[in-house]
RNA sequence: GUCCCGUUGGUCAAGUGGUCAAGACAUCGCCCUCUCACGGCGGGGUCGGGGGUUCAAUUCCCCCACGGGGUACCA
């Protein structure tokens, strides 16, 4: 037998056989209908939405059926591996809430289906790749660079497609001898697969394909015919043939990846079934897009994009909440509103499906995560907010950490300014805006960044602070406080309500608005912020009057 | 070049052989109001183009355009 002996010869060491395999990773033990899905990062050092959007679909699937959802790391691409990567894939999708069930963590494997880094994995390939040359369905081929390079010329030239298969792939058919001479010869090879797929149909005679994705509904692709690697020079597998192994072993039910898949599909397709294996479900999701400089849309770019790395999200201080509550209204649109529906409902609780996924890519939208934002922060109690900010100003804002010491109480008034009641502000959307949005309630970020309205000239505005720190009750009510605002505005010839202005203004230098413009910018140092009662009651009456003395 | 996927307002999108073509963000106007937010009300704005099929097409079919992706011993 040529290929039986040929197998021996190319895998030697290789004693099992893949039913063993199959024995020592049996069928997961999970109740009807649970999904077993993964992620499958390579570990390049960069992780980026894109991969946050497609874990959290994976997350979210296997969770909602209590299936498994573990993490692989595909270290098949030595030249692409940068030491540490694997700590911060964990640790960024961990701080969005991404958990894993089984497989890499930052303290070994977790799980009876590993080794759970491909590189660990390379006799399981290999024994899928000996039983296919043993079959006669893959092959080892000795064709190097410079032979391959010349077929593709002599492709283009004649307008064929390019690529290893038919009549090009010339050592299709070695016998065992030749294949023992190139190998005595020192000839580095690879294997490939021996495709089923008939190259040279043209027209209606092309088989196709049909599989069912579970968010595009039924893919129809012509079959695939090229003898596409499966294990390199190397010994190391392709990604190709990585997934299908071990994919098939790990027993995942659920492939999501993304749309540039799309296009190998009948590659592996081919490999499930010259393997005689179930297929998982595919689920290609859409590439998130982003609009460029000339209006077009194209796909997210680390190089150019900062709002594509999960750092800028971490840097700006963005709640992780936030960025799921956002993810999940790209991801599935009947989310917005059911949370509006349910606004006080966690997010777990929605029900996610696949069905409801756009096959499009979607433009990334700032504005719309900000939105979003608001709202989640809304809900967060005082508490909670405090420490997040900590935490995040630790990391991120060291500078302000002198304004944590001992300042809980007060940090969490500040905190809690005009959220109570029915409508309550929203004026918190990540860390770094929100230690800029409450800067003027520190002396040490307090400064006056505003003018007094045009109307009013630096005398008038002494005489309004003087008669404000004249009447200032730090123990007046809200509308005592600003009776005594309108009235003392009155007599100094601003109209109590802009309305009166509005019809004589002739009467007036301006009006009450003037006037409690020019305390705010005392006060706040701006001519915009939430009530100046509340403020002042929040800094107590010495810095509130402290404040105002020194613009007199 | 070739193969694959896609295309509903500025953005995210629902949706169907006959709809006034939802909703959200953004934007504009008004109301509330001491500013800003919040909230409320309202406005503008969309089925990429061309052919079919049909009494009727945004919806079904074909062609084109545009966008994206693949075409590696990358994933």
């Amino acid at each position: 037998m040529n290929n039986k002996n040929s197998a021996e010869l190319l895998f030697p060491h290789i004693t099992k056989k893949i039913s063993d395999y199959d024995t020592i990773y049996p069928k997961r033990i999970l109740q009807e209908g649970a999904k077993v899905t993964r992620l499958g990062p390579s570990p390049t050092g960069f992780i980026h939405l894109g991969n946050l959007y497609g874990a959290f679909v994976d997350e979210r699937l296997a969770a909602q059926s209590d299936g498994v959802f573990f993490l692989r790391i595909e270290d098949t691409d030595d030249k692409r591996q940068v030491e540490g990567s694997v700590e911060v894939i964990i640790n960024s999708l961990n701080f969005f809430g991404i958990k894993f069930d089984e497989g890499v963590t930052i303290d070994g494997s977790v799980g009876d289906y590993g080794p759970y880094y491909q590189s660990e994995r390379g006799s399981i390939y290999q024994c899928f790749a000996k039983e296919l040359v043993e079959r006669g369905l893959a092959y080892p081929c000795f064709l190097n660079e410079e032979e391959i390079s010349s077929i593709r010329e002599e492709q283009e030239k004649t307008k064929q497609n390019p690529g290893i298969y038919g009549e090009w792939a010339k050592n299709r058919e070695l016998t065992y001898d030749e294949i023992l001479a190139n190998i005595d010869a020192g000839k580095p090879y690879v294997i490939r697969l021996k495709s089923q797929g008939n190259p040279n149909a043209v027209g209606d005679e092309v088989k196709t394909i049909s599989v069912e994705d579970g968010i595009r509904g039924i893919l129809v692709m012509p079959e695939n015919v090229q003898d596409i690697v499966i294990l390199k020079a190397t010994g190391i597998p392709t990604y190709h043939f990585a997934h299908v192994v071990d994919d098939h072993l790990m027993r995942t039910t659920h492939v999501v990846r993304g749309a540039e898949w799309l296009s190998s599909l009948p590659v592996h397709v081919e490999l499930f079934n010259v393997l005689d294996l179930k297929m998982p479900v595919f689920c290609h999701t859409a590439q998130l897009m982003k609009l460029d400089e000339e209006g077009n849309k194209r796909k997210l770019s680390k190089r150019l994009d900062p709002e594509l790395s999960l750092e800028f999200y971490k840097n700006q201080g963005y709640h992780p909440r936030s960025v799921r509550e956002y993810l999940l209204t790209i991801l599935n649109s009947n989310f917005e509103e059911w949370r509006i529906a349910n606004p006080d409902l966690p997010m777990e609780d929605f029900h996610f499906t696949l069905e409801k996924m756009s096959n499009s890519g979607a433009l990334f939208d700032l504005n719309k995560l900000n939105d979003i934002s608001k709202d989640v922060l809304a809900k967060i109690p005082a508490k909670e907010l405090y420490v997040w900010l900590k935490d995040w100003a630790t990391e991120f804002h060291p500078e302000a950490n002198i304004l944590f010491e001992n300042n809980e109480d007060y940090f969490e008034k500040i905190l809690d300014l005009g959220r109570s009641g029915n409508n309550p502000r929203k004026d918190l959307i990540y860390a770094s805006q929100i230690f800029e949005f409450i800067s003027y309630f520190f002396d040490d970020t307090f400064k006056i960044e505003d003018k007094n309205p045009e109307n009013i000239s630096d005398e008038d505005a002494k005489l309004i602070l003087n008669a404000y720190i004249a009447s200032y009750d730090h123990s007046d009510d809200q509308s005592a406080w600003f009776n005594k605002i309108r009235t003392f505005g009155l007599t100094l010839g601003y109209a109590a309500k802009p309305k009166e202005y509005k019809k004589n203004p002739e009467l007036y230098k301006g009006h009450v608005g003037d006037v409690s413009t020019v305390i705010r910018i005392a006060v706040m140092g701006r001519s915009q912020s939430p009530d100046v009662w509340e403020i002042q009651q929040i800094l107590g009456e010495e810095k509130t009057k402290n404040r105002i003395l020194k613009q007199l």
